[in-house]
DNA sequence: TCTGGGGTCCTAGGACCC
DNA sequence: TCTGGGGTCCTAGGACCC
C-alpha cells in the first residue's frame, strides 16, 4: 500500500463529514424585493450598465417569473426588453402597449445595498458554521461536520443505509440542520436560498441547483455517485463548454460516464483537470471547506466602443490604472506585477505583465507601466482594455517604511507618499520563498488542500441563479 | 448568444541558477 | 568545455466561475 493510500485508509474512520452549500435564489431580485412590496410576484429584471428608460446593459438577474418569458442572465438588456417589455412602457390608453401582465420590472444594479443584505446572511452563516467560505456575494460552504451528522433522526445515531436510499429517502439530522440554516435566512435577512446538503463539496454544489429555487436537496453517503451520475457532464463542477465538448467527442455525456471513463485517457485529453472532473463525477471530492483567503489580483477593465484610436486609448488605460491603484491602496496592498489587458474584436484577449524588483504602492507607477505596454498595441483597434495589479503583499504594509530604513532598491523610495519595500527588507524569519505571511493566510498553504480548484463552483449559467454568471461570454 | 466585469487556477516555454 | 538534471521565476494564454 502507498502511503496515500494507507493516509486514505486511517482517514476513512473519520465520520463523513457535513458539507452545505447555501446559494440565494435570483439575488440581485430578491433584494430589491425586499425594499419594493409592489414586486413580489412580478417579473424583476436587475440589469447592469442599465438605466432607467434605456435599453443599454446585460441582464444581472432575472426573477423567475421574469425567465418564464425567457429573459436570462448574460442577456443584452435590449433583448429582454423583446421578450419582457417593460412595465413602465405599458400606457392603458394606447391600444398598441403591451398588455401589462406580459410585462416585467427593470432595475439597475445597486450593488451597495445587496452587499448589506448579504452582510445579514453571512451573518446568520456565522451562527450557524464555523468552517465557512464565502465564494461570492450569493453563494458559501458550509462545513457542519462539528454541528451534526448523517444520522437518522430519531434514531440511535446511526448512519442511514448506505445507498439504499435516495436523496432526501431518510431525514437525517444534516437535513434538518440545513432547513434550519435555510429557515433562519430566510427569517433574519428575508431572502430565499436553496440548500444542498451532501460529505463533500461539490456535490452540495449540484445539490443545492437541483431543486432551485427556494429548495433543499439531501445527498446522503453512499448515494452521491447515484445522485451525480445521470446529470449532463455540464453540471460537473469545473466542466465548462470546451471541456463540455471536449468530452462529448470521446462519447461522455453524463456525469456517470466521466466517472467510468478512463482516466489515463482523461489526462491526455484534459491534463490533469482531467481525472479530477472524473473523480469528483464519482462523489470523491476531499478538499476541505477553506475560508475565502486574500484576493491575488486586483483588475479593473471597460469596454468601449472598438477604436483604435491612441490618445482615446491611453486615457482609458490611465483611468482604469488610477482606480486600480486606488483600490490597492483601500485594501492595503502593495502589488509587484503591473499588467493590461487588450481584446480585439471579436474576442482575441492580448495580455502583457511586468514585475518589479519589489513591492510598491504607486498609482503613477501603475500608470507608467500600464501606457508603457499598452505601447505595443497602438496601432491594434480594441474593444476592451483593461489594467490589473497582481503578486499582491498585504504583510504589513506600510509598517516597513516608519523605520526610515526601506526601499534598499531605491525604486520610487523617497518620493512622496508611496510606500515601497525593497525585495530584502523583510525580517529574515519570515524571508523566503514560501515563507511570506500572506502565504498563510486565509488557508494552509499546501498546493492540494487550499485553491486547487476550490473556487469554481459549478456551473449555474443560464439554467442557473447566478447573477453574474455571464461567464459563458469569456 | 456577438459580448460585462471581477476573479481563480493551470499549463507551457524560456531565462536563469546551481 | 561539454553534458545533464533539477528547480524557480516570469510571462502569456486558456478555461472556468460568479
Amino acid at each position: 500500500m502507498s502511503l496515500e493510500e494507507y493516509a486514505h485508509e486511517a482517514e476513512s474512520d473519520a465520520p463523513d463529514r457535513v458539507v452545505c452549500h447555501v446559494d440565494m435564489d435570483c439575488f440581485y431580485a430578491s433584494c430589491e424585493r425586499l425594499r419594493h412590496d409592489d414586486l413580489d410576484g412580478e417579473p424583476v429584471v436587475v440589469g447592469m450598465g442599465y438605466e432607467p428608460g434605456e435599453s443599454i446593459g446585460a441582464v444581472a438577474t432575472a426573477s423567475y417569473e421574469a425567465r418564464e418569458f425567457g429573459v436570462e442572465s448574460a442577456m443584452p438588456i435590449s433583448e429582454a426588453l423583446e421578450l419582457l417589455p417593460r412595465r413602465a412602457d405599458a400606457d392603458p390608453s394606447d391600444p398598441d402597449a403591451p398588455d401589462p401582465a406580459e410585462t416585467g420590472r427593470y432595475l439597475p444594479v445597486d450593488l451597495d445595498f445587496y452587499e448589506d443584505v448579504a452582510s445579514e446572511v453571512k451573518a446568520v452563516l456565522r451562527d450557524c458554521a464555523d468552517t465557512r467560505r464565502e465564494v461570492s456575494i450569493d453563494e458559501a460552504y458550509l462545513d457542519a461536520t462539528d454541528r451534526t451528522s448523517w444520522a437518522v433522526a430519531g434514531d440511535d445515531g446511526d448512519p442511514p443505509p448506505s445507498g439504499a436510499a435516495g436523496p432526501a429517502d431518510a431525514r437525517t439530522l444534516a437535513e434538518g440542520y440545513a432547513r434550519h440554516v435555510k429557515d433562519r435566512i430566510d427569517r433574519e435577512a428575508g431572502v430565499p436560498a436553496s440548500v444542498g446538503v451532501a460529505p463533500n463539496m461539490s456535490a452540495a454544489k449540484v445539490a443545492s441547483d437541483a431543486d432551485k429555487p427556494d429548495g433543499l436537496v439531501v445527498v446522503p453517503p453512499g448515494s452521491v455517485a447515484e445522485f451525480l451520475a445521470p446529470l449532463p457532464t455540464a453540471d460537473v463542477h469545473g466542466v465548462g463548454p470546451v471541456t463540455e465538448r471536449t468530452l462529448a467527442e470521446q462519447g461522455i455525456e453524463t456525469a456517470g460516464d466521466l466517472a467510468a471513463a478512463d482516466r489515463d485517457r482523461l489526462a491526455e485529453a484534459l491534463g490533469e483537470r482531467g481525472p479530477e472532473l472524473s473523480r469528483r463525477a464519482a462523489g470523491d471530492d476531499d478538499r476541505e471547506v477553506t475560508p475565502t483567503g486574500l484576493p491575488k489580483s486586483l483588475s479593473r477593465e471597460s469596454a468601449l466602443p472598438t477604436t483604435a484610436d491612441e490618445p482615446t486609448k491611453r486615457e482609458t488605460v490611465s483611468a482604469l490604472a488610477a482606480d486600480v491603484a486606488r483600490r490597492a491602496r483601500e485594501r492595503g496592498c502593495l502589488y509587484r506585477t503591473i499588467g493590461i489587458k487588450a481584446v480585439e474584436p471579436p474576442f482575441d484577449v492580448n495580455t502583457r505583465a511586468r514585475s518589479l524588483p519589489g513591492p510598491v504602492d504607486d498609482p503613477d507607477l501603475v500608470e507608467e507601466v500600464a501606457l508603457d505596454l499598452l505601447a505595443e498595441f497602438d496601432e491594434t483597434r480594441v474593444r476592451k482594455l483593461g489594467v490589473r495589479v497582481s503578486k499582491l503583499d498585504f504583510a504589513e504594509s506600510d509598517q516597513a517604511t516608519l523605520g526610515g530604513f526601506d526601499a534598499s532598491d531605491g525604486a520610487g523610495g523617497d518620493g512622496g507618499g508611496d510606500r515601497t519595500r525593497g525585495p530584502d527588507s523583510r525580517p529574515t524569519a519570515t524571508d523566503g520563498d514560501g515563507g511570506k505571511l500572506t502565504d498563510w493566510i486565509g488557508g494552509e498553504p499546501t498546493a492540494e488542500a487550499t485553491e486547487s480548484g476550490a473556487t469554481g463552483d459549478d456551473a449555474e449559467r443560464r439554467t442557473g441563479d447566478g447573477q453574474a454568471s455571464l461567464g459563458e461570454w469569456s
